[in-house]
DNA sequence: GTGAAAGCGCTAACAT
DNA sequence: ATGTTAGCGCTTTCAC
């Protein structure tokens, strides 16, 4: 079925059934509606390559997700992929390891699949504008930006939170209530990304609170996941150095080290203190339910689509939007055993 | 950059230039070099478009999934994609709500996009040939199977555990261990789908054990969430009815449940034993260890696009896979209180 | 082994 | 308001 069966049907010729299908304004109401029954009644589709290929573009928008290991990326996944959907354009998805090139990926992606834009979920903060050259869609980066880089707000989108300041509120709640021995849990500590962002709020914390940061305290995990990080906690509390509370750069991760913690015969927060950043749904549910700075993870998504439509069809330029992070108050921060409260 | 700018550097036909790209056999060694090398350094990339619109069959598959609050496809969709990609195809995913129709979205979708197969994530188990007509290329039903229906092997692929049997399991090792007062989480008890299958299989196990059903102890939270859930529960417990245990259809859903029994006094499992089906990663991080049935994610999203590259690439027809499900022990589940153990 | 030419289904001038 | 027609970039006969 092809528009040309639709024009015979209708005894009109195929640019009228195109207009129509295009719902341009230039039909006479008869024969509007004349196609659209005869498009209903025959099921027709229009080929969409067909489209593409014609007007060279497409109604395609790439989502490059990075480091999927992190239950973070499913709600705003989620959310990105309706608002793409709801807008009209299909979502085309792909996902690649920590070690692969997001940039590279989406350069490949946009040719092949003929994008209009993409988004980037999780990525380097180093971009160089050289290194981005390959990229000539609109694109925004989702939940990062390029604090490590020097690309002005006219060189690419970005929609997030401020990572350094988040952590550093959360380590500085944490000095707050007295404690002085802070843990701190990353993925690296130098990876020029996310991790590294808020290992460098906690270092600043710690300074601005007049404590010494001791390096027998950072626990690299090596990723996101749940598995590692149980890992890393065990071999920080193995390694003897005390602590009184932990800063973790993540909620999946602060759960499993929860878990590690209360194996080795700590309690949360009697024995230690946790505090984390992402603010999972399912964190107020495990126990204690995990005190946490929440990434406005929906709005996070929605207003990365948003800016991206707006770029792709042409209503603005690049934007740089820095949400607000919120501390959500669980049971696993108290102060330091022996604090005078 | 077309493929005629690639004929005119190499100082050949546009066809010739099209042999190279496609691997056939008869082009010449040296010209074969020569439009490689040319390919190379003016980074040309086909037109997919055009490809897609000559040859009529595309690169892309199609995910549609359903329900995306269950965390449990997190992992699923994480190694569709990566099959998907590997194989050399394109994932286009499309989420929809629990009320709308995977097979009308799908239809839709196959024709839009010209796709060559599509893996369903998640669905209701009763379709029919009737419904399932507007589908013409191949599919796989991940996940859940047709069994409410009665179509033959023949008809249509699925991927799936036997879920009535799995929760039948869970339950009899409630029973087994003495208790009789076992309540039962459910999303929907006739939804046609997963839900609704557990929820017999609950059923099913009661009956084997002797054990009067009460729907006094069946909680209904009308979505597999985790708010609907901690809720649920909660009204459960509000109930007044009785119990020692409970069956709850999916690891998020006893996560919130868990939380909701502590919340009202009572402890998991001294109080209340609990049992799930699903095995997230994230179940053996919790407190205490969640006891669940495991499904092989990672192995039912891998087959799923195997089954689906096998028909669409011609190499076989149809097929069912049931996988097994099996017990992970966790230190929710012990014998009612007081029971002579 | 290579080239010429006919479309694939559609959109967008350009006519009428 | 509607029809005619020329491609979009590619694959694929069919000649040579």
């Amino acid at each position: 079925m092809t528009i040309k069966d639709i024009a015979r049907l209708c005894g009109v010729s195929v640019s009228t059934v195109s207009r129509v299908i295009n719902d341009r304004p230039d039909v006479s109401p008869a024969v509007r509606a004349a196609v659209l029954e005869a498009v209903r009644k025959s099921n027709y589709i229009p080929n969409n390559s067909a489209r593409v290929l014609v007007s060279s573009s497409s109604d395609a928008v790439g989502l490059v997700v990075r480091g999927l290991s992190n239950p973070f990326y499913s709600d705003i996944i989620k959310v990105i992929g309706r608002s793409i959907d709801e807008a009209g354009y299909t979502m085309v998805m792909q996902q690649i390891g920590s070690r692969e090139d997001e940039i590279q990926c989406g350069a490949v992606m946009e040719r092949e699949k003929k994008l209009r834009g993409i988004v980037f979920l999780g990525g380097r903060s180093d971009y160089t504008a050289e290194e981005l050259r390959p990229i000539t869609v609109p694109f925004v980066c989702c939940s990062y930006d390029n604090s490590f880089g020097s690309l002005g707000a006219d060189r690419l989108s970005t929609v997030s939170i401020d990572d350094g300041q988040t952590a550093y509120s959360a380590v500085s709640r944490l000095c707050a209530l007295g404690h002085r021995r802070i843990a701190a849990l990353v993925s690296e500590t130098d990876d020029r990304s996310i991790s590294e962002l808020r290992y460098r709020g906690y270092l600043r914390a710690l300074a601005d609170h007049g404590v010494e940061p001791d390096p027998a305290l950072v626990a690299c995990a090596g990723s996101f996941g749940l598995e590692d990080a149980y890992r890393a906690t065990r071999e920080l509390v193995a390694g003897g150095a005390g602590f009184s509370a932990m800063f973790i750069i993540a909620d999946a991760m602060a759960i499993a080290a929860v878990k590690a913690l209360e194996d080795c015969g700590r309690e949360v927060p009697r024995d230690c203190s946790v505090i984390a950043v992402d603010g999972l749904p399912l964190s107020q549910y495990i126990h204690p339910t995990l005190t946490t700075m929440c990434q406005p993870s929906e709005r996070m998504g929605a207003e990365s689509v948003r800016i991206l439509l707006d770029m792709i069809e042409g209503r603005s330029g690049n934007r740089r939007l820095v949400l607000e992070s919120e501390l959500r108050g669980g049971a696993s921060v108290a102060p330091p055993r022996g604090a005078a409260d």
